[in-house]
DNA sequence: CTGTTAGCGCCTTCAG
DNA sequence: CTGAAGGCGCTAACAG
């Protein structure tokens, strides 16, 4: 029998017997053969393979886009190349630099990074499907959220509450990518104080690094510039734990003396009592992943999907002096 | 100029002269030539990338393992191939079949991710470098805490806080694998209370899945079952923040009428004033990787490398009926 | 130091 | 429906 046969067999192609095909299957099992990758990928140039580019994995919004996306992967048969790209205020990070990932991957699931315009366009250049999640250039596909309106919210649930002075701890700096979610939800603070008539003060932002130590420290840094500060509006979870931890550093009670807002919906949300605005992160990695997979099938896809999201409102916000 | 050539130069091996590599290179950096993959590893039958198996990625030990891992990797070149494995108390998960990996991955790293011995042996048998992260068979080069030991701390903390009635909340079943954390921490619980001269009453330990969710409703279940129990030990901190949450439904005080004590170091714990025993994940990570490359150069490693970890006490324990 | 020659294992085209 | 042949892009061994 030829490879050809046994090739075409193995991978459910017609022009087979049925007779032969169960043979192959049966010898194949008997020998415990296992067909190699990289020669199927060096003679078809797929690779079955997609690449995910993240700047983290241990924050709640990334590990479960990441986990969402590796299961609906997993399910059809791709693997997952992980690539991380620490962001951080402090240091900029490493450049994209796509080369990498060319004859490497069948597409792209970009979670949560903000690119450069030359680092999407470099991507864009492999010419292969890509896809962002958590937010993206305009001119591609993406899974989000509505992040302005998701800051509108959260900043016009505090001014509800009766907050005038309202600070926003913003995730990563906004030199890189105009696009990024920090950056929109700070637009929709932005947007929601303007229509109170509030004058918007730009020392009343600060960076976060989107976790709970960035979140802590510079929450305490706006509160010594700020003291009058009532209420803060974090652009995640993980930094308003870290706000309420500040708080605490500074002997002020919440939600009496400092009213916080997230957002995500993190498990551990309830436990603190925190305020948020909930999104589905695992279902957003999975869909992607989907959207990514019909793309690289040829099929004609949405240009993009926006997600739902809902205030859930707990005891971290509550109106300003409430307590004393 | 003959491809061998080009090849070489490329790839920084002795017998070019200076000269032509410097205009190979050149000639490479104009045309923005980058190699195939598949085509070298094809002919070398090496591929640069390692398999990492876990259950979760969105768990506070993975995600700082699988993050410290990639970190490692990524710098000496390598890259990650993530496969999750879903481990739940409610169905079994999928066979860990590692022909997937084969001619995929020059190692694999295990992560937390307790096996059966026909899997370990399938893995084995793929004679590539094998390390695990968590806990491992004997015979393989793990890094990891002493596992009973840290049970055994953690429940010490509690005997000598005056407890007698502790409930253990243990993390996944322990049908698989005689080795998996959960296991070892529980023996440890187990030793400590012997020590103590404390009989062990198997209806005190529950399976809380390693999460908020799981944690929370086992402990319920716990309480509901035996209402005397004073204090207890969480295999995780996530299970922890979830056993305090179940005091809190059914009106407990924590530490007044439940002392809880966890395993990990969340990032969170400050905040929810957590005693737990700390680890560093991101660092074990980091390591195993650095092992698992050096096996792959062919160098000596140690058997298996263990991790300090540190008694943090802080508000979630207490001598029982403290408050009241 | 450089070039030539065989493959690595699979897939695709074209004959039969 | 099946077989033969060429080639995917690179590396290893050997000549020169």
């Amino acid at each position: 029998m030829s490879t050809a046969t046994v090739s075409r067999a193995l991978r459910g192609l017609p022009n087979v017997s049925e007779a032969t095909r169960l043979r192959v299957l049966a010898e194949a099992a008997r020998l415990g053969y296992v067909p190699t990758p990289s020669a199927a990928s060096l003679a078809t140039g797929r690779t079955r393979t997609i690449g995910v580019l993240t700047p983290w994995v241990n924050r709640w919004f990334f590990a479960n886009v990441i986990e969402g996306a590796e299961r609906a992967l997993r399910d059809l048969g791709y693997d997952v190349l992980l690539y991380t790209f620490d962001v951080r205020r402090t240091s900029s990070r490493r450049r994209v630099d796509p080369s990498v990932l060319r004859h490497r991957v069948d597409g792209t699931l970009v979670v949560g990074l903000p690119l450069d315009d030359d680092e999407v366009r470099s991507l864009v250049g492999l010419a292969r499907p890509l896809a962002f999640v958590g937010s993206g250039p305009a001119d591609q596909v993406t899974v989000r959220l509505d992040d302005v309106a998701t800051g509108r919210a959260a900043t016009r649930h505090l001014l509800e509450l009766g907050h005038r002075v309202i600070g926003h701890i913003t995730g990563v700096p906004d030199l890189v990518s105009s696009w990024s979610p920090p950056v929109e939800r700070a637009r929709g603070y932005v947007r929601a104080l303007e229509e109170a008539g509030i004058v918007v003060e730009p020392d009343l932002e600060v960076n976060g690094d989107f976790d709970v130590a960035g979140g802590r420290e510079s929450t305490a840094e706006l509160l010594r510039r700020r003291p009058d500060v009532t209420a803060v509006f974090a652009a995640s979870d993980e930094m308003a734990m870290g706000a309420i931890l500040a708080a605490r550093d500074l002997g002020l009670r919440v939600p009496e003396d400092l009213s916080v807002v997230g957002v995500d919906g993190h498990d551990l949300g309830e436990l603190v009592g925190l305020t948020t605005i909930a999104q589905d992160a695992y279902q957003q990695g999975f869909d992607a992943a989907l959207l990514l997979l019909e793309m690289i099938n040829g099929a004609p896809v949405p240009e993009s999907l926006t997600y739902p999201t809902e205030l859930v409102r707990r005891g971290s916000t509550a109106p300003p002096g409430a307590g004393g």
